[in-house]
Order: structure tokens, then sequence, then C-alpha cells
DNA sequence: TGCTATCTATCTAGCGATAGGTAGACGCCT
DNA sequence: AGGCGTCTACCTATCGCTAGATAGATAGCA
């Protein structure tokens, strides 16, 4: 799972392969499918996860006496600048049209649950949809530029 | 080249081949090859002129009296809605690192144009960073959650 | 005007590579 | 003994791309 989520990270789904995985583990292809039968089970599974940690992370900063914009920032920003790779529903969403319904509602969910969680905190819905959107935004314009300080130039302005 | 450009903004990169492309238009794909020597070539040339027609658009807009963030907004805001699909940028630029340089320079053309638009027009550079990132990511939070009403409500904050 | 040569845009056929996925055998551990 | 995990070997389908050929339009020249 880690291996298919740096591949989804860098080229989306259909930019990744079993074979690539599996070579990536160091395990042949059918093993990977002994485990995930499916290319679309495994990118659930693999969104699921990513959406869990990455709530988990925002509450971790909560915890540290965060904003919670501040928060959500601080998590995106490591996602862009520890990985060095774009948001994982972010690289699966520019392409939802293009899901499969397993896959895609797993990518709804990140993002209703990020909605959900910035309004829960006293943001009201418009500006939930503004800061997820201008942290994805962000993270896509620095992925693009080849530049992660353009991530904080871009969201300066919501803290 | 409108036949690619559907595609891409649906399913990016990976996602469309000659075949498909040849088919929506009647042909066959070898015929598409007679135009595009390759896949590179072809999506590099439908990203550059997506790119020229989007800042046409938007001086169309400008020179219609509207504010230069709202027309950005608003030539955004007709390309999800009236195409029902993402930003051609955006879809390529999520898989970014995935791409060939050709394809890629096409890609950071658009965002540098667009920042480079923007400040011109007066904003400063961060802002520019900051409405360029909203606004793609706002299209791909509503192409994600298939309500287009999302991309007004996450950008309302802008105007 | 008519012949000749070239160009354009398409076709069929097929190349090698890779995709997702499967069947069945093998070894290992409890 | 039996299940778990991995393997080899294979399948069908599709990929980007190329070869060779052809019909029709175009252009230069006698």
């Amino acid at each position: 799972m880690d291996a298919a989520e740096e591949r989804i990270r860098r080229a989306g789904y259909s930019g990744f392969s079993f074979r690539e995985i599996a070579a990536d583990v160091g395990v042949k292809s059918a093993s990977v499918h002994y485990h995930f039968p499916t290319k679309e089970r495994l990118a659930a599974a693999v969104a699921r996860r990513y959406t869990d940690r990455f709530l988990e992370a925002v509450d971790h900063q909560l915890a540290g006496g965060e904003d919670i914009v501040e928060a959500w920032r601080q998590v995106f920003r490591v996602a862009l600048q520890r990985d060095g790779r774009m948001c994982l529903c972010g690289a699966l969403g520019a392409t939802s049209q293009d899901l499969s319904s397993e896959v895609r509602e797993e990518v709804k969910r990140f993002f209703l649950l990020g909605i959900d969680n910035l309004t829960k905190a006293g943001l009201a819905r418009n500006s939930a949809l503004h800061v997820l959107a201008a942290l994805e935004g962000a993270m896509l314009t620095a992925n693009v530029l080849e530049d992660p300080s353009l991530f904080d130039k871009g969201t300066a302005a919501l803290a």
C-alpha cells in the first residue's frame, strides 16, 4: 500500500500498475493480487487509509494548540514538502470522472470529511470550501511549478 | 484536438489513447499519428491551445469591464459548468511529476502566464498565487463532489 | 489541355511492450 | 494435515507506434 500510494500520488490512477508496485516491494504482481483482487480495490483501500491518516494528523495538530485552518495548512504542507508529492485524493480527484464508483466514493469521502471537519470547528460552509480548495490548489500549483515555497506563498492569506 | 482535449480533461494524460480519440472522430488511430507523431506532441499541442484560448477568454472578460479576479473566476466557471470537465492543465498538472518534459513545460506555461496576468493587473504575487490556487482547487472540489455550485461557494470569498 | 510528379490524408496490418487478471504448483509454518 | 503467501506461467486486451499502400487533390511543365 505504501508503494501504491507513492505511485498514485505521482501519476494518478492510470499511472500505476500491479507490476510496478510489486517490483517496488520486491515481489511478483500475482502476490499483490492475492491481497487486493482488483486495481480498484487496491486504490480504494489506499485512499481510505490516506484519508484516515490525514484526519488523524489534523487532530494531532489541533491537540498541539494549532488554529484549525493552520492545522490543515500544516498537514498539507508536510504532505507536499516531506513526501514531495501531490495529495493522493487530489491526484485521484483530478480524474474523478474516469474513476470507478468504488474509488470515486473514497475520494469524495476525503473532501466531505474535510469540509465536515472544518465546519465543525466553527468555519462557515463556504469558508470551509474555500480553505480546502485553496490548499488543494496551492499544492497543485507548487507541484506543477516544482517550487514547494509557492505553497506557503499561495496559502499565506488563509492564516 | 477537440476529442483529445475532452478525454484529457476527463481522465488525464495516461487516461486517453490514440485509438479512443480516433474512434471519437471516426478515423483510425494511424490517421491521428499522421498529424501528431507522438502522444506527447499531441498533448503538448492541446495544452498550448488550451492556455492560449483561456487567456483570450480572460482578456475578453476584461474588455467587458470585469474586475481581474472576477474575470478569471468567470472563465474557470464556464470551463467547469459549460464543459462539465476539469481544467485541462489541472488534470495534467496533478500528474506533473510523471509527464514528459515537453508536456510538463506546457502545463507550467499555463500557471506561469496565469500568475503573470494577475500580477500585471495589479495583484501582489502572493495574491495572484492564491487566486489561481483557489480557482483550480475549487474546480477540483466541485468536480469530485459532482456539484458545480460548490465552485461558486468556494470562490465567493475571492470576489 | 493533358501528362507527370508530388503531397495529403487516410487505410489495413502488425510490431513489441505492457496492462489487469487467473490457475495451479510450491514451500513454509502452525 | 492444512492453510497462507508467494511463485511461475499464462491469458486476453490494449497500448504507442510503424510499414506499406492507396485514393484524391494539387501543382508544374510540355
